[in-house]
DNA sequence: GTGACGAGTGAATCCTTCA
DNA sequence: TTGAAGGATTCACTCGTCA
């Protein structure tokens, strides 16, 4: 393995540099690959954020922009220049039965698919990275960003393309897997660090290039990565047998790359390795019991003893005399409580006599739950 | 309310046919309507199933199937002139700090995406529903299609939008809401039907348009729907206290629709109240407290860890040691920070323990609520 | 050792009003 | 229009320190 330096007019390759890194702009390196030549393409493009001023926490502290030259576009045009000319040169070298994987977020992933549409992908999922812990909103200004977008899409319509469904049902404790994973973001030990500070301001965790290529490569296929950042991926392929090929610009994140795909072990080694397991999903809201319908707004709740009553609000508040809250705040603070679990606390007033609202979601789990 | 029937060259209206159905297509039904007079648009526009039979082209032609490469562009180009058609009426008679909601999938958010970011709309998030119980791939062939994206976007960069935090905080059990919405289908009684068979084949749970109508929309508010089928929008709107519009070509889905929002009961106004942002709360002054006496000049405020403490004056200033100033600036400065939110960094010694001066505000809030 | 506690951080298009 | 001042704002997780 090493680092294939740029050249001036570089010929085509005829053999794949198979697990070497191109230091090359990704579509003048795959300029020189050949058609047809590879399995899958990988792709974490520039997500073009445009961002605005500085971000403060409310603790003071500022948060980490991502305001590296290369995620810099002038407008949408040149976004979409830019995207059209990667998307139509990894076309071209990927086999008629491989296929493209490629992240991003609102930012840009409406401008990715309809290029790929455009360029004759056939798109066989959208696939939803629901973060188990992305960053709040800081002001209370929009829903919490917690998901990144990937598109899965065939050479073509009619590409017997490779999907290991066994593999991703036995994944998923045998439920077929779905179009949501929920996945940690990229931290602790996984996070590759130089110096103390993050190598890359925008590394994705391998649980996640994990999925992706054993969902839909073979052992011993030709994995493609044309932003290749801290080498993920190569990481990951050499993990589980699968050949890589790296496209970086940036030297240093070719250096780093290069040392941690060196320190990578091969599945049988790294088995029992610390692969993040996916968290468990969010749990039920009592909001949801009132947008679902299970409870009308204005419905009167009481305790066990019809000691205190509030009344359910529209946001799944409740409301009583002067007291409003969560179903656990008002609990509280009705009986000068320091906590209160609601959901055993407050009751509905049924014919039969009093029902915790507990059972009201136990019933919603039932009927949601595959 | 009642159907407006289509009519030639109907004229512009004057005022807006609130409550009604327009009969009519959606680009000539919002060509009648003023410049900037709604407040949200939700729209769960054709999905453009892959020339499955349900796309028109905007003069009303019916798009011949064809897997061509060259056609498929040619259909894809005709989506994308239906989309940015009815895209840009809708912006044009969005209100300045008005929203637009639309609902895909990834047969066509990707193009609806792109046309919105082209047009001006500024994007806000992208939001992830993720259905709890969704149709399996019964082929193996590719993962459950578990979710559809939709798309919340200001009509401009600069646009003051309405967003209802603290509801959507309140719905979510006191955390954030994110991105990511878990909802179930729409079936059982919640599913319109005509004689024993669903009325309308994509037919959207009420519990996804409440969410979004709780969120960014005031009461009162004008919402339109420019493919109204069998009326969710205007049936949950009507619940939660909104103004709605609803355009929909189908006789069949119009006559559905005005039955059923008929039927739908409205909530009363204390039930469709929420939990107020600060922001958009009347502004109570720390100093209003100590004015009406719920907080008395000399009590001393701790900060939660009671490292600090201060005495409250009888202007609403807080006086601690050499320190004085609002409740925000003298927090700021003990903790040597630039900024500070007072109302949750001061509380109150009780016996229970501690209480943030918040909840006094927030009792002062609801005590004065016409 | 072990648990409590505090500090740090992650692809973020992140304020409003009034002079 | 612009700048200054007021004031509202965070979740899950990791790691290091200290009792």
């Amino acid at each position: 393995m090493g680092v294939i330096e740029k050249t001036r007019a570089a010929p085509a390759v005829t053999t794949l540099p198979l697990g070497e890194i191109l230091r090359d702009d990704c579509v003048a390196a795959m300029a020189r690959l050949p058609d047809a030549s590879v399995d899958m393409i990988f792709a974490d493009p520039p997500y073009n954020l445009q961002l605005g001023g500085d971000l403060f926490r409310p603790e003071g502290g500022r948060v980490a922009a991502v305001d590296d030259h290369w995620d810099k576009f002038d407008s949408f045009a040149a976004y979409d220049a830019f995207t059209r000319a990667w998307l139509a040169e990894a076309r071209r070298i990927l086999k008629p039965n491989g296929t493209i994987w490629v992240i991003g977020s609102y930012h840009n992933i409406f401008r990715v698919g309809a290029a790929i549409q455009d360029q004759g992908y056939w798109i066989l999922n959208d696939i939803v990275w629901r973060k188990a812990n992305p960053m709040p909103n800081f002001r209370g200004t929009r829903f919490t960003n917690a998901h990144e977008t990937l598109i899965w899409a065939a050479k073509g319509e009619k590409s017997r393309y490779t999907f290991n469904y066994r593999a991703m049902k036995s994944l998923n404790d045998e439920l077929q897997m779905r179009s949501d994973w929920v996945l940690p973001i990229c931290g602790g030990q996984e996070r590759v660090k130089t110096g103390g500070v993050k190598a890359h301001p925008t590394q994705k965790p391998e649980a996640l290039i994990y999925r992706i290529l054993l969902a839909c490569t073979k052992r011993g296929d030709v994995v493609l990565d044309p932003f290749f950042g801290t080498g993920t991926t190569g990481a990951v392929a050499k993990r589980l047998g699968r050949q890589w090929i790296g496209i970086e610009r940036e030297p240093a994140y070719c250096k780093v790359a290069e040392r941690r795909i060196a320190d990578a072990l091969p599945l049988d080694e790294s088995a029992t390795s610390t692969m993040q397991s996916p968290r468990t999903a969010p749990k039920v809201a009592f909001g949801t019991l009132v947008e679902t319908g299970m409870l009308v707004p204005g419905t009167r709740l009481v305790d066990a003893k019809r000691r205190w009553s509030a009344e359910v609000r529209a946001d799944g508040s409740l409301l009583s005399d002067d007291v409003s809250g969560s179903i656990h705040q008002v609990g509280a603070k009705l009986q000068g409580a320091p906590s209160c679990n609601g959901w055993t606390f407050w009751h509905l007033e049924g014919s039969a006599g009093l029902t915790p609202i507990d059972s009201l979601r136990q019933t919603y789990i039932l009927a949601t739950e595959p």
